[in-house]
RNA sequence: GCCCGGAUGGUGAAAUUGGUAGACACGAGGGACUUAAAAUCCCUUGGGAUGUCCUCCCAUGCGAGUUCGAGUCUCGCUCCGGGCACCA
């Protein structure tokens, strides 16, 4: 008697539904538990398996948390914004607008299907206005309180998607969303000044329980480092050349400085140098190489000297050639570099090029192996450094910093959060300018003192948006492509930009670029406790009951993406006083990534599993039990239509052992096994252990079919079961007799003296090698257990010849004759 | 190049953190039921030797080491996956 599962799935999703049981009482909850999964991109071609396998391995969490009488607060929504979908959106030759309501559609009815306890009422979508109008109230506040700026400066552009990319979104020289080729354009963009957060969001890693791949991305990342800012001089000039480095102690070895391209100094120093024209040459060149150009070149490093100008190196004040070459970055540090050959991989391959002097000023204080040759990136004593000969590099980084007046500077890898993007299908940005009030405030002219915020004061005549005109709608537009240039699509909608100046109320524009949509979902967490306020962006009293997130589970693949993100906006968030707390998640697990056959999933390789097929033949409870038996969670797995058995087996058994049970009295050996069990379930799901802990429901299965057992024992069973497959358990629940529903009744607890065992094998080794084992009485002393063993005939064999040299003897375990 | 993971049967994987390697499943082989198949149930299943229900040897990517004892710890490699990458 098999079970039908479609009957049953259905039958409880619309009660569950109906009677609202996955809903908790936002406003009074007893002990709230805010269970978040990330939130999908809507794609219109459906839930992918993986999607399926992050939401129902978070959902696992969220009904072991409930049954353990938490309020689970688990919500829904679609991160619809966005190049993804608006690129899909291209490709199928349909409007961004009319796509979402479909995708939308059937993203949800996916979704309703996987049998997840989903808090429906609280879904929210990121491309409908009552949600983006307050996106764009956090754009706003970003700028008024000095955290977003518009800067000229070379920026990535994916040729492919047309628009400008953040730093985090260029992976490898690649766009993040089409993997084409990222290339170097230089543009005026709106940037979020996530820089200024760039110690806190180091430091405090420490204080939140995150996966340690994601600690270690978002450290790497950062990419903080310790170093000193050192002025060369410039003979017969007036400038310095400030320099950026992390090894002040090798400065006797700096024999030549190099200026990135872009350098703002080249300008200068080109037209006192020999050879002018081609320093121009090699600069322009530069400046148009895309990256993958300049990584292309990475072994053999391009540069030209300016010829007939000298800098000065401020220890010795000896001469030394300046050179612009493009292995010096504009945008990190100041752009300049002093190189030092003997002791910097790269500078010693430019050196060698182009026949520069190379000086060894350190030498490792004992031997070590990752000296090269010539080269040492080492640390170690000081050589050829006059006075500071024979001190250790640490000391002489100080020494020498103070000697040329140098000042100590932290750097990082980090970069501001370029924010703009030249698409149509974004959040427009909240922004307005107004040339009359850009010039009135440069020239500051009325002398007026006006009260500008930070915003105002960095961006003359940009103003944000008047609360009162939030949302600024994004227009149904039939031209919606991007345009390939500097402008949105938007940029030529006169009905959208044209607007009047918040200030001067004469005619201003607005912006019109879209945001990035990373930050329609850096913030989106804060929002789902209060969907329908139409008030404010939040309700003090929910945010203070639910949250920060109790556990936020997701893809490992945002580690510098949204959840470096999240983490900029929520302190940012409390710095402004709007929350009380600076981290968004306390608790972060990053789940595997679930391939197929041992490949990657790809539509390519046309081996992608759609979730709906498997829940049409197998059921949702099935599917989601082989995902979550399959491999750990946080590991990830490789998805065989073969697993599929054993699972639809095992609910088949279970399904037929409780129908036909033999409801009496409990079986001493099935006791212990069900509190061994529901040791090592809770034990498990808590670590996300969900591959054990349904082993270790199997094994219960296995003592109890066939025997008799209690209701009790029954429901135990059923509850232990229920997190991974709730229609089932639901229905054999039911009828057992059971009127409320088995997702709110209590978690089992074990009872230690249940499984406590008066009896255990101790192994018996010689020479660590196991010979035997006995079943003998709990807390036997060593001498006990020492001539128990040697009774048996099996070690009689070894011992009798041999003399026991040692033995070891471990309580409860084993007992070792070393011979 | 740097930083994280990882490598265990035919397959997915377990192993109380230094103490019986291979739990739980899949697959395979054999058997029962059946006219037959599916489904279900039972048995066997790391490799080898011996040949009889008993025993021995070898086995956790490779090589050393620590230890009474190593899949687990240390050092040195190899391979695979992921992240970052001219960041001074």
């Amino acid at each position: 008697m098999e079970y039908n599962f479609r009957e049953i799935e259905k039958k409880w999703e619309k009660e569950w539904y109906e009677k609202g049981i996955y809903e908790p009482d936002l406003d009074n909850p007893n002990e709230p538990f805010y269970n978040l999964m990330m939130f999908p991109y809507p794609s219109a071609e459906g839930l992918h398996v993986g999607n399926m396998y992050a939401f129902v391995g978070s959902d696992i969490y969220g009904r072991f948390k409930r049954m353990q009488g938490k309020d689970v607060f688990e919500p829904m929504g679609l991160d619809g914004f966005g190049i993804h979908s608006e690129n899909y959106a291209l490709k199928v030759d349909a409007h961004p607008m009319e796509l979402s309501k479909k995708s939308e559609e059937h993203f949800y009815e996916q979704l309703k299907m996987i049998g997840n306890g989903f808090a429906w009422k609280e879904r929210l979508e990121t491309y409908k206005p009552e949600y983006y109008k307050w996106t764009q109230w956090v754009f706003k506040e970003m700028f008024n309180h000095g955290l977003a700026y518009r800067k000229k400066s070379p920026v990535n552009w994916c040729p492919s998607c047309k628009t400008v990319l953040a730093d985090e979104q260029v992976i490898s020289g690649k766009c993040e969303r089409c993997n084409g080729q990222v290339e170097r354009r230089e543009f005026s963009q709106w940037f979020f000044r996530i820089t200024e957060y760039a110690d806190r969001l180091l430091d405090d890693l420490q204080k939140i329980d995150w996966s340690k791949i994601i600690k270690t991305a978002q450290r790497n990342w950062i990419g903080r480092s310790y170093g000193s800012m050192i002025d060369f001089g410039i003979k017969n000039f007036d400038s310095k050349i400030k320099v950026f480095t992390t090894r002040p102690d090798t400065l006797f070895g700096a024999t030549y400085v190099v200026l990135s391209p872009e350098h703002k100094l080249v300008e200068k120093l080109k037209t006192k140098a020999e050879n002018t024209e081609e320093v121009e040459r090699y600069a322009e060149k530069a400046k148009n190489k895309t990256e993958q150009e300049r990584i292309a070149e990475e072994k053999g490093k391009t540069g030209v000297e300016i010829k007939g100008v000298k800098a000065i190196n401020p220890i010795n004040n000896e001469e030394i050639p300046i050179y612009i070459a493009d292995y010096v970055l504009a945008s990190y540090g100041t752009g300049a570099i002093m190189a030092v050959p003997a002791h910097d991989e790269r500078d010693y391959d430019f050196a060698k090029k182009y026949n520069i002097p190379i000086i060894e000023v350190i030498k490792p204080s004992f031997p070590d192996k990752t000296k090269k040759g010539e080269l040492y990136e080492g640390e170690g004593v000081l050589l050829n450094s006059g006075e500071y000969n024979g001190i250790s590099s640490e000391e002489a980084r100080e020494k020498i910093t103070d000697k040329v007046e140098g000042e100590t500077h932290t750097n990082y890898h980090l970069r501001d959060w370029l924010i703009s993007r030249q698409r149509y299908w974004g959040t427009p940005i909240p922004l307005i300018f107004c040339a009359k009030c850009a010039e009135r405030i440069k020239n500051n002219e009325s002398g007026i003192r006006e009260k500008l915020n930070q915003g105002e004061k960095e961006n003359p005549g940009w103003f944000a948006a008047p609360d009162n005109d939030l949302p600024i709608e994004l227009p149904n537009i039939e031209e919606f492509r991007p345009t390939g240039t500097e402008k949105s699509p938007l940029a030529t909608v006169e009905s959208f930009y044209k607007t009047k100046c918040p200030k001067c109320k004469g005619e201003a524009i607005r912006e019109t670029d879209v945001s990035d949509t990373f930050l329609d979902s850096a913030w989106y967490y804060f929002r789902y406790v209060d969907v329908n306020n139409k008030e404010e962006v939040f309700s003090d009293k929910r945010i203070k009951t639910w949250l920060p997130v109790d556990m936020y589970i997701g893809g490992a693949e945002h580690a510098v993406l949204h959840l470096l993100y999240t983490r900029f906006v929520t302190k940012a968030f409390h710095d402004w006083g709007i929350i009380n707390f600076d981290e968004p998640f306390t608790r972060f697990r990053a789940h595997g990534l679930l391939i197929k056959e041992g490949a990657k999933m790809s539509k390519s390789k046309g081996n992608v599993v759609n979730p709906d097929e498997y829940i049409s033949k197998y059921g949702a409870d099935s599917l989601r039990m082989y995902l979550m038996f399959l491999a750990p969670f946080e590991e990830g797995g490789d998805f065989r239509d073969s697993g599929m058995k054993g699972i639809t087996r095992f609910l088949n058994r279970v399904w037929r052992m409780l129908n036909e049970a033999n409801i009496g009295k409990d079986d001493e050996e099935i006791i212990k096994t069900l509190h061994q069990t529901i040791k090592k379930a809770t034990e498990d799901v808590e670590e996300l252990k969900y591959n054990t802990a349904i082993s270790s429901i199997m094994i219960l299965l296995n003592k109890m079919e066939g025997e008799t057992f209690s209701r009790k024992t029954a429901e135990a069973f059923l509850k232990l079961l229920a997190p991974f497959a709730p229609h089932v358990t639901e229905e054999l629940w039911c009828r057992l007799g059971n009127e409320n529903s088995i997702h709110k009744a209590e978690w089992p607890k074990f009872d230690p003296e249940k499984i406590k065992e008066e009896m255990f094998d101790l192994i018996i080794q010689i020479n660590g090698k196991l010979k035997n084992t006995i079943k003998i009485e709990k807390g036997i002393t060593k001498e006990e257990a020492e001539k128990r063993a040697l009774e048996s005939e099996k070690v009689k064999n070894y011992i009798d010849k041999e003399k026991v040299k040692k033995v070891i003897f471990v309580e409860n375990k084993l007992i070792n004759f070393v011979i």
